[in-house]
DNA sequence: GCTGCGCTGTGATACACCTCACAAAGTCGT
DNA sequence: ACGACTTTGTGAGGTGTATCACAGCGCAGC
């Protein structure tokens, strides 16, 4: 089961009209820190455009990404509901825009719509879920399975689909963030997309990766799940 | 930050109150399996007596144990609150006693008193953070440092205080049981157990384990934080 | 154009942890 | 008190990844 911690907007909680009509725009550039690991502040944002990253840092500068979100992703939710510290940094990885939403407005929201309460606990479980299985993914698959899973779990979110079934990642994912995103240096990382290449699962093209070969990522993926 | 994926009951969102006044007591000998992955069924139930195990396995055999619940500790709100399948399995690690409700109370629950809403979706958020800082502890700590964190953690939901300020943990956790909580073989924990040992920072008494220096263990523990 | 700087590629070496194998000690049922 | 089963203890050897080190490459800015 893939890392997503993505909230999908198809399902309705009232968020997403409420984010449209009163959220308050705002824009980044690349490389910026939007919310930081025990800030205190308490909003939430609509990712309209561009990509953030989500992570945690380790006291000896070690990062774990938990994911990248986009458009139609939101952020925040859990500080902005529950009024605690921020849990973890979010970066924007481009340019970013967005809409946001402040407490008091959820707040709001959620007394006014007792209907939108039981959409968010919905979230919430599915969100659950995901990050539990998640851990247990991480704790029993080895490095090549946990990458071989991510690979196919950006090129579904992130990717686009190409005539022959293949499936282009345009997005801009270094070596090292691949790395981040599962628990392996970019050494490894490096390693292992160059052998797949070799056995042709996967290509360069450009500047982007194809991924030629699903079911024989979803194989090795699969061996430990 | 130590797995917990516990219920607080001392912040009561009104399940405590129902559970007590219409929860179906039940009773459970030692192994047994009280909920299996996949299971449709939508109960939940708190626990009054006794311990259990969540766990998940891997298609080749391989355990994670998410965590181990006890007395004043609810299981199973996930699929309670949401209705899909069970995620994980639920297996009583001695005779267990509970009280179990239907999802429909639940739901009644929730419909009549909007306040509980907002008491769940606190939970939904605490356990959320909980287990996403489990993971990243995961990925960015290694064994030595994951098993100390486990230690400290079982010595203060399970243990007792000694006068000396130590902690005896006398519930019985196999090594191969913190094996499966950490991610780590059976024989590397007895390998860092023993090494411990020699040095004075746990000791067997009997049955039990004894947390001698819980001040070293936060350190190995805290080194990759 | 040249100059940095971040990303990629690759070898050599180290080490944490696993696997397998087996013995000893403890626990439980009858 | 007996055997069956679980848990603990420990060695030898293998392996997946990390670490370090360095070279090439591509792109952005001056």
């Amino acid at each position: 089961m893939p890392l997503t911690l993505t909230t999908d907007l198809t399902e309705d909680t009232g968020f997403r009209t409420l984010l449209e009509r009163h959220g308050r725009a705002v824009e980044f550039a690349s490389g910026q820190t939007i919310y930081g690991t025990g800030d205190e502040d308490s909003t939430m944002m609509l990712v309209t455009k561009g990509r953030v990253e989500i992570s945690r840092t380790s006291s000896d500068g070690r990062r774990s990404i938990l994911t990248h979100l986009g458009a139609g992703d939101m952020l925040g939710e859990l500080a902005a509901l529950d009024g605690m510290p921020r849990s973890a940094d979010v970066v924007s990885a481009t340019r970013v825009r967005g809409l946001v939403l402040t407490q008091a407005q959820i707040a709001g929201l959620l007394k006014d719509n007792p209907e939108a309460a039981l959409g968010v606990i919905e979230m919430l479980c599915r969100r659950l879920r995901e990050t539990s299985a998640m851990y247990t993914a991480h704790v029993l698959a080895d490095g090549q399975a946990r990458l071989a899973r991510l690979l196919l779990h950006l090129a579904e979110k992130w990717g686009e689909p190409l005539p022959d079934g293949r499936r282009h990642l345009s997005e801009r994912f270094s070596q090292s963030d691949l790395g981040d995103l599962v628990g392996l240096t970019r050494e490894s990382v490096n390693r292992q997309i160059r052998e797949w290449e070799l056995v042709g699962i996967v290509a360069r093209e450009g500047r982007g990766l194809v991924i030629c070969d699903m079911a024989a990522l979803l194989g090795v993926a699969g061996s430990a799940e």
